[in-house]
RNA sequence: GGGGCUUUAGCUCAGUAGGAUAGAGCGACAGAUUCCUAAUCUGUAGGUCACAGGUUCGAUUCCUGUAAGCCCUACCA
């Protein structure tokens, strides 16, 4: 849509050359589309001309003529207002879209430049739970976007592979391993030791003594703690690659914190050669207070080093790798200050491309008002969450549609794409009240209800039958308010998967997706799409056509699936 | 104590980089299917935009303060 924009900037611009007025960064979308497709106000204009605002919308609409592209210009007001041609809107928005069917609203905006994105990033020996959700589906759906808009993207899943946790964990196994069986349901077996190893260093207080222990042995390379911890990744990764493939997430690498224990002793050198590192408690600390944060504890009195060497030494090797223009953290927003602080601390190294790096925070899955915590095993698990989601499409396929075919890939597809749809139509930063009901409802604004959108829309053209021909279309025939409504949500498309990069904000593409099948599913009711009028009924078909085309690249975008019928 | 984020309809949330009568979904109520999938659509009810100041021609939107909620605040990540 921005060319209209443009277009309607360009006719101001001609008549109030001189003027240092952002006529385009002023323009608005009226709150009804009756009032006009595009406004622009005369506030400030008032003010510069010193004239009343209303004045000079009237002697504005008096000076503009009428184009091509603007078919009516009103003034109500102190605003100019503007109405596209609808047949010039029409084709050339729907043109565009039938012409990319697998890539309507890509760009190349990105050519030769590169995005690290760091999301999903688990906890080895944890489970999988709902929290680890929001993560993955955010960085998963920025990862899609940049590569839309031609960017080179890593998708890094730095995995919590290592700390103190191990000696924990690697401890509760040399206590209890009679008591667990990791041959079966392996992470959930894990996570009973890690939350026993909880509940009895409350009584024992030792017991966290040999755990760090055991994580001193694993960072001595010793070959005995090194093995258990080898295993205990191993199976870990298993369990999640399966659920990163059905949530149609993938990784350009594995890495983990492990990769960089050894470079993190490099780092801590580095930072002590520069001048910064400080003892203080027995610890070897980086003073921020200059900089209104508390200190950046390096080193543990024991001498080991702990997460936040390897997250320097993790962030310098991804520059020396990538030669990122932007390094993306997807990480929660209780990680704020921590992240700050690695940005910070990488500026005192004297890396200029610290102001690259950039965190992607957002709110955390609250339940009952409170945190979710590991330790306590008060999680949930994703899986049974996609499971259950599953089995409740299942049953609506069983009730509404039993005829249907490859009802299990179906059901899948919509269970899954429900939960993910859930998580990423909330705006980030926000926190999410863990709601079982509202996940599991598919009416409403939905994934299911895109979903559903596009299913019907598919079976529409399958019933007309008849081919698309993208030039013999007379756009003209769409008159009707409710057609340019949907013209106007399929054109608005490229711009919102823009302000979703620029703002890594997948939520944007989402609540878009939903007004656009929203617009669509007014007209569809309010219209017959074929009918006795065979020219209409192309126009329109070339219409339902670009919905589609738009639904199944948006929903891409988000890493839901977009099933033919359901 | 300090810092960060949040606060809009009964519930869950939008609100386009200050502007025209504050919008959806769910829930409630009333309707639409001889006709392209009713997982849909139409309508009704429901709001001191947390509170108080300030900047402005104009503030839900920006600034300050207050309150409430969540998170962080060195040997977990």
């Amino acid at each position: 849509m921005q060319e209209f924009k443009h277009e309607i900037a360009r006719m101001l611009t001609d008549k109030l050359p001189g003027s240092d007025i952002d006529f385009e960064g002023l323009m608005e979308i009226p709150p009804d589309p009756a009032m006009g497709d595009y406004a622009f106000p005369c506030f400030q204009l008032a003010k510069q001309l010193r004239k009343s605002p209303i004045k000079i919308a009237e002697e504005l609409v008096g000076q503009l003529e009428p184009n091509g592209i603007v078919s009516e210009i009103k003034q109500v007001q102190a605003y100019v207002n503007f109405f596209i041609n609808k047949e010039e809107l029409s084709r050339k928005i729907l043109t565009r879209a039938l012409h990319h069917p697998l890539d309507y609203g890509a760009q190349n905006i990105g050519a030769n430049k590169t995005v690290a994105i760091d999301f999903s990033s688990p906890n080895i020996a944890k489970p999988f739970n709902i929290g680890h959700l929001r993560s993955t589906v955010i960085g998963g759906s920025l990862k899609s976007i940049f590569e839309y808009l031609g960017y080179e993207v890593q998708g890094i899943n730095y995995l919590g592979d290592w700390g103190t946790q191990f000696g924990k964990v690697i401890c509760a196994y040399e206590e209890w391993r009679d008591e667990v069986d990791l041959t079966h349901e392996p992470i959930k077996q894990l996570l009973k030791l890690y939350v026993k190893f909880h509940e009895e260093a409350e009584k024992d207080p030792s017991l966290n003594e040999k755990a760090r222990e055991w994580f001193k042995r694993l960072e001595e390379e010793d070959p005995v703690a090194l093995e258990l911890w080898e295993d205990f990744k191993d199976i870990t990764i298993e369990t999640l690659i399966q659920v990163y493939h059905r949530m149609g997430i993938e990784f350009t690498e594995y890495s983990g914190e492990s990769r960089y224990f050894k470079k993190a002793e490099q780092v801590a050198d580095m930072l002590d050669k520069k001048g910064l590192l400080v003892e203080s408690e027995g610890a070897m600390i980086v003073d921020l207070s200059e900089y209104d944060m508390p200190p950046f504890l390096v080193k543990k009195s024991d001498g080991t080093t702990l997460y936040s060497s390897r997250d320097l030494a993790a962030a310098i090797d991804r520059y020396e790798r990538f030669g990122f223009t932007q390094s993306l953290y997807v990480v929660g927003q209780e990680q704020t200050l921590h992240l700050n602080q690695v940005f910070k601390v990488l500026e005192l190294l004297g890396y200029d491309w610290a102001e690259r790096c950039t965190h992607v925070p957002f709110g955390l899955y609250l339940f009952s008002g409170e945190k979710m915590a590991t330790r306590k095993g008060r999680i949930i698990y994703l899986e049974d969450v996609l499971d259950d989601a599953v089995e409740l499409i299942r049953e609506i396929i069983e009730e509404k549609n039993p005829n249907l075919l490859e009802k299990e890939q179906v059901a899948e597809m919509v269970g899954v794409g429900a939960v993910l749809f859930a998580d990423l139509k909330n705006t980030r930063i926000k926190d999410v009240q863990f709601d079982y009901d509202k996940i599991l409802s598919f009416d409403g604004e939905t994934g299911p209800y895109l979903q559903y959108t596009h299913a019907r829309i598919n079976s529409l053209l399958k019933k007309a039958g008849k081919e698309i021909e993208v030039d013999q279309i007379d756009f003209g025939l769409l008159q009707e308010n409710e057609e340019k409504e949907v013209v106007k949500a399929v054109g608005y498309f490229p711009d919102k998967i823009q302000e979703a990069a620029e703002k890594l904000e997948p939520s944007i593409i989402a609540k878009h997706l939903i007004s656009l099948a929203a617009v669509f599913n007014t007209f569809y009711n309010a219209h017959r799409v074929i009918t006795d009028n065979e020219e209409v009924s192309k126009a329109r078909l070339a219409l339902a056509l670009a919905v589609k085309i738009t639904l199944s690249n948006g929903l891409r975008l988000l890493g839901i699936k977009a099933p033919e019928q359901m």
